[in-house]
DNA sequence: AAGACGAAAGTGGTTGA
DNA sequence: TCAACAACTTTCGTCTT
């Protein structure tokens, strides 16, 4: 059975078994999904065997600059026995290196891939997001390059868009503050990074529902799951009643999240709902003011 | 004493001429 | 490009538990 991208449609996927998911070649997205076999597609029955069945090489990744595919060669004159080598052989990887640096990372726009790609792990690893998202963010990078989306505008605020536009695109619940903190950048500049990019790169992306941002919260805060089923459902019905539109997403959860606190009786403070979701008490309070006074239910304080 | 409440002024981003 | 605007924040005084 063929598998068709979700995103765009197309057929055109690799696997990437190391980190067991499947990525689209056109549209850059990366399909959450166990592939069960990782290891070698024969039995070896003796060491033979096994050397020669083996696969071979890293899997193709688009988080190094040339997708892993690249060799590299050790810069001393010194063979893999430790010994020194003759001067034709030193002559020869003399030849290869000079090549090798002309044809990899010599040229600037490789350079700079290449660091971005590395700061792009960076951010993602202090961030603790999965694989699937550093591959999504460094697709998504590639394509803001190769539109020219980076003149003008700092090569680490792209990074931090990339980042902050693939957790949007695989549901992944963080903050813009969140990518802000991570990559050390101005909340305002990744702003405007990732909107330029949204438009110019007309990638789909969903908009943030508060619901992603309820499990977060209910398990910073300690609340048992009861919470965030009720907060689930208070999203639900805040929805149906356009209570949703307009407001900031985070400030609705936020306030969800504190009714749903108060309802069984795992009373958190204003003050720390508004710590785990980033926005004021006085933001709380009006959201959960509004949703108190619109949803029809009594809430016991 | 801590938390909740609300008014008023300030801030950063969007929109529309 | 600029002003109006909505949402949110900051600050602070008052009330409630």
């Amino acid at each position: 059975m063929q598998i068709k991208c979700p995103e765009c449609g197309c057929d055109r996927l690799i696997r990437d078994y190391a980190a067991s998911e499947i990525v689209c070649m056109a549209c850059g997205f990366v399909i959450e999904e166990k592939i069960a076999d990782s290891g070698p597609e024969w039995r070896a029955f003796d060491l033979e065997q096994r050397a020669k069945r083996r696969r071979v090489g890293a899997p193709l990744t688009f988080t190094i600059h040339d997708k892993g595919l690249s060799t590299m060669i050790d810069w001393r004159n010194k063979d893999t026995y430790g010994k020194n080598l003759s001067p034709s052989q030193r002559a020869q990887i003399y030849r290869l290196r000079k090549w090798q640096r002309r044809s990899r990372v010599s040229d600037a726009t490789e350079r700079n891939l290449a660091f971005a790609l590395s700061s792009i792990s960076r951010v993602c690893a202090s961030m603790n997001l999965p694989r699937n998202i550093l591959e999504t963010a460094s697709v998504i990078y590639r394509r803001a390059v190769k539109k020219r989306l980076t003149k003008g505008r700092s090569i680490l605020s792209i990074v931090a868009a990339s980042v902050y536009m693939a957790c949007r695109k695989c549901m992944v619940a963080r903050t813009l503050d969140e990518v802000t903190y991570a990559s050390g950048m101005g909340r305002t500049e990744i702003g405007k990074s990732y909107r330029f990019m949204v438009k110019e790169l007309r990638i789909f992306v969903p908009p943030s529902a508060p619901s992603y941002y309820i499990s977060r919260f209910t398990n910073n805060l300690d609340l048992t799951s009861g919470a965030e089923t009720i907060a689930l459902h208070i999203m639900r019905v805040a929805k149906k009643m356009r209570l949703t539109s307009g407001r900031a997403p985070l400030g609705i959860a936020a306030g969800a999240v504190y009714i749903a606190s108060v309802i069984i009786s795992e009373r958190r403070t204003q003050r720390e709902v508004a710590e785990v979701a980033g926005v004021t008490e006085v933001t709380i309070r009006n959201r959960y003011k509004e949703l108190v006074e619109s949803l029809d239910f009594t809430v016991r304080l």
